[in-house]
DNA sequence: AAGTGGTCTAGACCACCAG
DNA sequence: TGGTGGTCTAGACCACTTC
């Protein structure tokens, strides 16, 4: 596996977070403070604080120590990628249920998604997600066909398929696209999320790829009006969000 | 500024996939080739490409080189928070018109958004956007007191009050906030877009901020389904979007 | 077998922050 | 002013890919 000796130290680094030893607010030893206690180069630290960066847990300014920012357990990005890692964060009681599990050809638009030969396989999942007992999204899901064993393997209650794969598998997530917009349900979105035909659903379209940038998954995501809000940050410095023209636009 | 060797690396690479040298799924140059051609260290250069990975534009894996992911430039941030900006980059004939413009007290609710004292006044107005002659848009936008006069000397026609209001006054947008979700078209918005009430919308709320933290104005935005699609994408290095429960969940 | 990226070392200078 | 993080160098060994 991907034992380092940074990770190693990040990890140790995010127990002492979680478990207080570095509270809220609290400032990081310094970088030479873990070089010395860890007798590992000041290079190393450095990779292991900027993973702990990466995850949002701590802050950093040029000149003074790093500072605890967040103690919770899990990264944003696993959070937008991964419903189960995300409910569970909130604190909310989550359960899945795969539906169906079909082999079958891409279509041509799921071959192109995914980057792979047209007619190649791949591995259809329907799946029913549950918010506190209720029923808040239908998960369409197209996984490659190299990733589509690790998931035929799992149980059809699977909390989080993305987890469970990243650790049977090694198959990790590392960059994602959204797509967001709304869409009226149709007659298998209303009967299994309990709401009338055509009324508003938020629909994410997301495609997860490996860090080599291998594509994972192609999943169609479609949330009762009302349950989640998607919420993004920008700035004149960084604008992570775009908006596109759907196809009644420009026809 | 920020002006530093692994930056000026990034954008060199960045602007070179950009226009083609290095083409989609293209092998970049090896370190050593970059270290040896800008004369920096083999670390300078790591620093350089792990920026573009973060930025999903590249990917790599462990004694290959490294790939060309996809070459697309983002939307400015000025894209984003200007319909009218977005609309003209896209080659879309836009059109504006102010409905409504009304001087009030702010609700509680506006006066937090922006951070505005309770009971002072904001100007409230409704406007209606159209793309290449169909109606695809209902705005109702709070500004801020002290935008408020910028504001009411517009024409009722103006296609961008961002864009006017930064000329002019010189007040210009810096940060973004963005609430997304599904809503049910209400009587009015259904009118005003010719929809049928309760089918989907897509919402857009947004709050916009100075460079000083000055909020400029507090928005809900409503598109016809099907006319515009948001676009987030992500990675574990940087994750700017977040999945939030709506007041469904957990109440 | 040669090339490439992943990890690590042991230095260095600078800009910035805190007391 | 001394400590800290940001940047950069010039090496090294290893695991993995490619030919």
């Amino acid at each position: 596996m991907g034992a380092t000796r940074y990770r190693e130290i990040a990890e140790s680094l995010r127990h002492a977070i979680r478990t207080g030893t570095y509270p809220l607010g609290s400032r990081l030893p310094s970088e030479s403070d873990l070089s010395a206690r860890w007798e590992v180069s000041r290079g190393t630290v450095r990779q292991a604080v900027a993973l702990l960066a990466s995850e949002g847990l701590i802050g950093s300014r040029q000149g003074a120590r790093r500072v605890v920012l967040r103690q919770e357990r899990r990264q944003s990005f696993q959070q937008l990628n991964s419903f189960a890692q995300w409910a569970q964060a909130m604190g909310c009681e989550v359960a899945s249920r795969i539906l169906t599990r079909t082999v079958r050809t891409a279509t041509d638009e799921e071959a192109g998604r995914l980057d792979a030969e047209p007619g190649s396989e791949v591995l259809y999942v329907l799946r029913l997600r549950w918010l506190d007992g209720e029923p808040v999204m239908v998960e369409r899901t197209v996984y490659a066909g190299w990733v589509a064993p690790a998931v035929l393997e799992l149980p059809e209650d699977c909390v989080s398929i993305m987890d469970s794969i990243a650790e049977r598998a090694d198959i990790v997530a590392h960059y994602g696209e959204h797509l967001i917009d709304a869409v009226a349900a149709g007659s298998e979105d209303a009967r299994l999320l309990r709401v009338r035909r055509a009324s508003p659903l938020l629909r994410q379209r997301h495609l997860t790829y490996t860090a080599a940038g291998r594509a994972i998954e192609w999943t169609d995501d479609r949330y009762r009006a009302g349950s989640v809000v998607f919420n993004v940050m920008n700035s004149a410095g960084a604008a992570p969000l775009e908006r596109r023209a759907g196809p009644d636009v420009r026809g």
